[in-house]
DNA sequence: GTTACGGTTCTTGTATGCAAGAAGCTGTCA
DNA sequence: TGACAGCTTCTTGCATACAAGAACCGTAAC
C-alpha cells in the first residue's frame, strides 16, 4: 500500500531491527506494554510483519507474550542477571582463549588502540566516553575470536542483559575506571603472550569483577534501586 | 475452521513444536524443502501460524529462510560444527563447575545411576542403549547446574547440532564407549568431592574427546561420509 | 462496604486474499 | 546445437477481516 521503501529488505526486518534497538537502549521500559497496532501504525505496515517480529523478539528473551493479553517488555529478574553474568563469563573467557590462540591478528591493534584511549578516558575522568570503550573493547575481543555461534550466542545474551546500561552505572563508582581498565591490560598482555588459558581465566576474573561492581551499583532505570535488593 | 484441539495452547506451539522435533530426529533431511502450505495442510491450521513458527525456528537457527525462494532445514557446516562443539566444552564445563558447587543433590543420585546403567550397557555392547545413557548424564549435568540461562542457550544449540546423531555414530568406534564411560565417572567423581574447576575441566577435556571422536565418525544422515571432508 | 455477576471493549489468534519476486520451462532465433 | 527472451507457475510477503478470550467497569445484591 505505501510505497516507501525505507531501509534494506523487507518489512519484517525493519520492524525487527527498530524494536530491538529500542528495548536494548532502554526506550522501552520494562514492563511497558507494545501493542502490536500501534507498532504496524508507527512503521507504517500492517499486524502482520509486525507479529512476526514479535515472535522472533520473544525467542531471544526480549519480550514476553501472554496470549490474549499482551505484549511487554521483559526485565530479566535478579537471578537471571545473575545467571547470564555467569554465561558472559564463560563466553568472554572462551573468546580470551580462541584470540590468544590466533596468533597476530590485526584485531590485537585495535585491542591496543582501545587501551590507549582508554587509559586517557580515565585519566580525565570521563565515564561515559570509557562507558563505551570498555563496550567496544569486550565487542572486539568476542569478534577476534573468529567463532560466528559464539558471537551469536553472546549477543543474545548482551542484549536481554541491556548490558551498556548496566554497566555505565557500574563506572560511577569510585575507582572502578581504574581497576577496570588495569583489568583490561592484564588480559590483552596475556593475549600477546598468546596464553590461552592465563587470558581466558584473567577474563573471568575481570567479568566477575565488572559484576560485583555492576550488581552494587543503582540502574536508573529500575527505578534507582540497587539491584541487589530487587528480588 | 476445525475444532481439533489436538494438546496443548496455540496452533503456532503446535506446530513448532511438531517441526522442531522432526527437524532435530533427523525425519526432515537436511536441505530439503518447508513448504507453508503442506505444512499448514498437515497440521490442519492456515499458514499464518505456520509462517510465525517457522520464523522462531530461524531465530534458532534450525532453518534459513530464503526470501521468495523457500524455507530449507539447515544442516551446519563443518567449521560451524567446530565452533557448536567449542560453546559445548564452555557450556558443559560450567555446568560441572556449578553443579560441583551446589552440595549434595538428589540429581547427583540421578548421576550415580546412570553411571550404573551406563557400565552395564558398555559391557554388554549395547551401543544404542549406551548412546541414550550418554544423551541423559549430560543433560543430567546442564539440569542439575540450576541456571535457566544455560539451560536455554545449551538447548539450543544442541538442537542445531542434532547432536544426539552425530553422539551415535562417534560411539561406534571400537573402545570410544569405554573411554567415554570412564571420562564420565571421573567428572562425577571430582563433582562429588566439590572440586568446582576440576570437574570443568575434567567436562572440557571429556567435550574434546567427544568431539574427536565425532569428527572422525561417519553420520549416516550426511551421506555417510566422514564429516572431516564435508568442507 | 464488599462481593458477585454481566456486558463492553480491549487485546491477540487465526483465516484468507492478493501482490511481488524467483525459478524453470518453452519457443524462437542465430 | 546453443543462447536468450518471455511466460507460466511456483514460492513467500503482506494486508485485511473476522473470531475468541481476557480484563475491566459498572451495577446490583448481600
Amino acid at each position: 500500500m505505501k510505497e516507501m521503501p525505507a531501509k534494506g529488505s523487507g518489512a519484517r526486518a525493519r520492524v525487527m531491527e527498530g524494536l530491538r534497538q529500542a528495548i536494548v537502549s532502554g526506550e522501552h521500559r520494562p514492563k511497558q506494554p507494545l501493542y502490536e497496532s500501534s507498532i504496524a501504525a508507527e512503521y507504517e505496515v500492517s499486524r502482520t510483519p509486525v507479529r512476526e517480529a514479535l515472535k522472533q523478539l520473544q525467542s531471544e528473551g526480549l519480550i514476553e507474550i501472554r496470549p490474549r493479553v499482551g505484549t511487554f517488555v521483559r526485565s530479566p529478574s535478579r537471578r537471571e542477571i545473575v545467571e547470564l553474568f555467569e554465561l558472559k563469563e564463560m563466553l568472554e573467557g572462551m573468546a580470551a582463549r580462541l584470540l590468544a590462540g590466533r596468533g597476530s591478528v590485526p584485531i590485537l591493534d585495535q585491542l591496543d588502540e582501545n587501551i590507549e584511549q582508554s587509559s586517557h578516558a580515565v585519566e580525565r575522568g570521563d565515564t561515559e566516553e570509557y562507558s563505551q570503550l570498555v563496550h567496544q573493547f569486550h565487542e572486539l575481543l568476542v569478534t577476534g575470536a573468529d567463532n560466528t555461534q559464539l558471537e551469536v550466542h553472546y549477543q543474545q545474551l548482551m542484549n536481554q542483559l541491556a548490558y551498556h546500561r548496566l554497566v555505565s552505572a557500574s563506572l560511577t563508582q569510585p575507582g572502578r575506571p581504574d581497576v577496570s581498565l588495569s583489568e583490561h591490560r592484564r588480559v590483552l598482555e596475556l593475549i600477546r603472550e598468546k596464553d590461552g588459558f592465563g587470558a581466558e581465566f584473567a577474563m573471568r576474573d575481570h567479568v566477575r569483577s565488572s559484576e560485583r561492581a555492576t550488581m552494587s551499583a543503582d540502574d536508573p532505570l529500575l527505578g534507582g534501586r540497587p539491584l541487589r535488593k530487587e528480588l
